[in-house]
DNA sequence: TAGATTGTTAATCGATTAACAATC
DNA sequence: TAGATTGTTAATCGATTAACAATC
């Protein structure tokens, strides 16, 4: 019972799905509708009720979505419906605050080992994780059989560590540094940076 | 000289262009080609070549790219060719964190103003800038006549605080709280989330 | 000149939407 | 039943790419 193959852009727009679903559940609401999710997210209900239907027939004509039902699915097909186990390389301000957001653990994915390679940051606390040297990277991502590692370091060493990852069987990055990553197409990262966002948004001031 | 409309998916892409262009820089080079670009980006040549046609001319056959040249038009083009000045609001460990990074001001985008609305926070000290009340808010997003914003808030605040900032005139939001802001759609929101992006790798582990 | 690469056109490919029968 | 909303089809819309004349 394998998914079909569903195109990145569909793939992407899920999340999002899942995120309002729980944001209307929050909001005391037990069914919903492709309109409302449409109106809610800024997209056409023809566009939610194609996504969805390339996974399953997850409504009823006249009443529309069972809340938990559907948020239920969506886990299911994003496999977020178990807990991910997930490196965080890199610890500097930036690294710091992720090791400390509580809402990587509530949406499946749970931090379990810090790395940085600073002797002052070595052996320092964060929540429940200690920080260690990147040189147990490689054991401690081979021992967990790590698949999605966050990657906060200097630029500077991105690539070098991302390769590292790559040799390791890594399969996610989600990169924060500010470099396009030269990895193998079977390894899948995700970007943030604040300051593309910005530099696009600048073009529509003015 | 006003620019034609070019498609949003062509927009984002701009700035990725452009970090390219610093990067092959920093290497030494003077010169790339549409070829080049493709291969570090993992685009098609073609796209790249396409994209920039919607400004101009900016290349020689035969030759390719000066990499100085088209870094200034597409600084150009995006509007990063100025300094924006910015306000961050909530300074929690992730607010922090964006408050001591330099990528901003390397890349056309000056910190002016934090906010906060815990008393612990508000007069404390962050690189130049001192943590202001969110009272403070309004004055000086109007005395500053400031477009860009930076939400780093809780996620209960940011619809408010998206609100407040319509109101005043913001026309760019950098949201990093876990929600889908509803605002006019004059109003740039870009997303930053990155559990959406571990639950949007996470579809194809397994 | 010979080789390389652009800018652009036309074709292809893929994503979105309008519309509606089915049905709750 | 009457009203509402799904799931799906076909049409539309938009983005990407292949190919090549122009030209450095």
């Amino acid at each position: 019972m394998s998914e079909p193959a569903v195109s990145e852009v569909v793939i992407d727009r899920l999340p999002l799905y899942l995120r309002m679903l729980q944001f209307l559940e929050k909001e005391g609401k037990q069914v919903t509708s492709s309109q409302e999710l449409a109106k809610r997210l800024g997209f056409s209900s023809a566009q939610i009720r194609k996504d969805l239907s390339y996974f399953g027939e997850f409504g009823k004509q006249g009443t529309g979505y069972n809340i938990a039902f559907l948020q239920k699915q969506l886990r299911r097909i994003l496999h977020v419906d178990q807990m991910w186990d997930v490196a965080l390389i890199g610890v500097g301000d930036l690294g710091h605050a992720l090791a400390n957001y509580q809402g990587f653990l509530e949406q499946g994915f749970r931090l379990v080992a810090l790395f940085d390679n600073a002797p002052t940051k070595i052996g320092r606390t964060i929540g429940s994780l200690t920080v260690q040297e990147t040189t147990e990277l490689a054991r401690v991502v081979r021992e967990r059989k790590l698949e999605m590692v966050i990657l906060a370091v200097p630029v500077e060493a991105a690539q070098k560590v991302a390769e590292q990852l790559v040799e390791l069987g890594v399969r996610a990055i989600l990169n924060y540094a500010p470099i396009t990553l030269n990895v193998p197409p079977n390894v899948r990262v995700y970007y943030i940076d604040p300051v593309i966002g910005l530099q696009s948004m600048a073009y529509y001031l003015k």
